[in-house]
DNA sequence: GAAAATTAATTATCCGGTTGGTAGATTTAC
DNA sequence: GTAAATCTACCAACCGGATAATTAATTTTC
């Protein structure tokens, strides 16, 4: 039960050049990369306990024992994706601090990162959202990461920079309105990424009502 | 594989005072509403696909056929808890052109009477959201919802009662942003409703960011 | 009003199919 | 040849659903 992961040893430097697996990647991270980017996008679309690990198999046109082999049960898969899309948003928050951005306030720029992750790895993020509830492991990470978000916000506040909230309530209604993008965007739908960003900016900053007239 | 849920007729008149069925409600309606109540409080927490029909019985200490006997299949379950999700939203809002509210635009008071709903009935509006895609039979019922928000919110736009944003990245924005209040809010927090109902619409309606000061 | 007949409510059991996961055989690559 | 990569075959457990059998309630009949 708790044997690590793979069972195998990896290949000894790397294979040859011609990327003649099944699964269409030479390298053997390539190829735990892909599947994993593959079961993202099932979990995404039907669930992760709506998603078999034949399911997986099928869509990369392999026998389903080569999951196993380059990850370990279904379990680990959901928590790998989790902890990427974690990875994901700490690396965009994280380059923020350095660059300072164009916008005035952490949020702002926050909310806009945040956006752009969701764009650039909307079905590890939907997952991670959608069936966190289904990985015990990661509760006290993803815990961890709010609460980096809810420090940040309360600097915000103090410094004028942002009205009064709660700052709990603050993130919990940002990060659902946001984090559901990759619900419904598609790629090929009628809107552009940018279109939605900055509608998405616009509202999450002002609000939808008029500008005040004194 | 067409016949109708339920195979019996309904009892005579009513049953006997003493609530003495294993459900613990004496009317047959209660019965109905009462698993239909635990199916949609297990499929928010563990999603439908990962709810056994199993799982509802046991929760509700009865054998697995007395779900199929109350009701159908599990999708028609899964059916039922959507409609009413749909249902229960719909009516409140109708109300709303009634009563015209204290609001001055139809958004602010649809706002308002969406988190309303999804604090009186989490569970179900949690279901229709997480697990739409899973019941082919209730997309155009969906569809339509959201087009009749579209049309009132465009309504409010031309009135210039709100700012003007696409229609329907505005609804699928703050119907984000407010049903995932569904999936952490719990009764037992330290925080109430109405404090965060406020601080939602307070966001929703005037954004993150402090007044412009001219 | 009690016995018989009928119907409702509930359970235990079974069925075909799918699941996550494993063991072993087989191929491929060097 | 040998070790990594991949597949086939399989298992025990569970799934949704249906059926048959049982118990409890109610109505009918006299």
């Amino acid at each position: 039960m708790q044997t690590s992961g793979r069972k195998v040893g990896r290949p000894r430097a790397s294979g040859s050049e011609a990327g003649s697996s099944p699964l269409g990647a030479k390298d053997i991270e390539e190829r735990r990369a892909l599947i994993l980017e593959t079961a993202a996008r099932l979990f995404h679309a039907n669930g992760y306990a709506g998603t078999s690990v034949g399911a997986i198999a099928r869509e990369l046109g392999v026998s389903k024992a080569m999951i196993h082999y380059y990850w370990g049960t279904k379990e680990e898969l959901l928590e790998e994706i989790q902890e990427r899309a974690l990875l994901l948003l700490r690396e965009k928050l994280g380059r923020l601090e350095e660059e300072q951005g164009s916008y005035d306030s952490w949020l702002e720029a926050t909310v806009s990162a945040y956006i752009d992750a969701v764009f650039e790895n909307r079905f590890f993020i939907s997952v991670l959202v959608r069936d966190f509830a289904s990985s015990e492991r990661n509760r006290e990470k993803r815990r961890v990461f709010m609460q980096e978000c809810q420090r940040a916000i309360q600097a915000d506040i103090e410094a004028g920079k942002v009205r009064e909230f709660d700052p709990q309530v603050l993130i919990l209604a940002l990060v659902g309105m946001c984090s559901t993008i990759a619900n419904w965007y598609e790629p090929e739908g009628r809107m552009c990424r940018e279109e939605i960003k900055s509608t998405y900016m616009r509202l999450a900053a002002r609000g939808f009502l008029p500008p005040e007239k004194p």
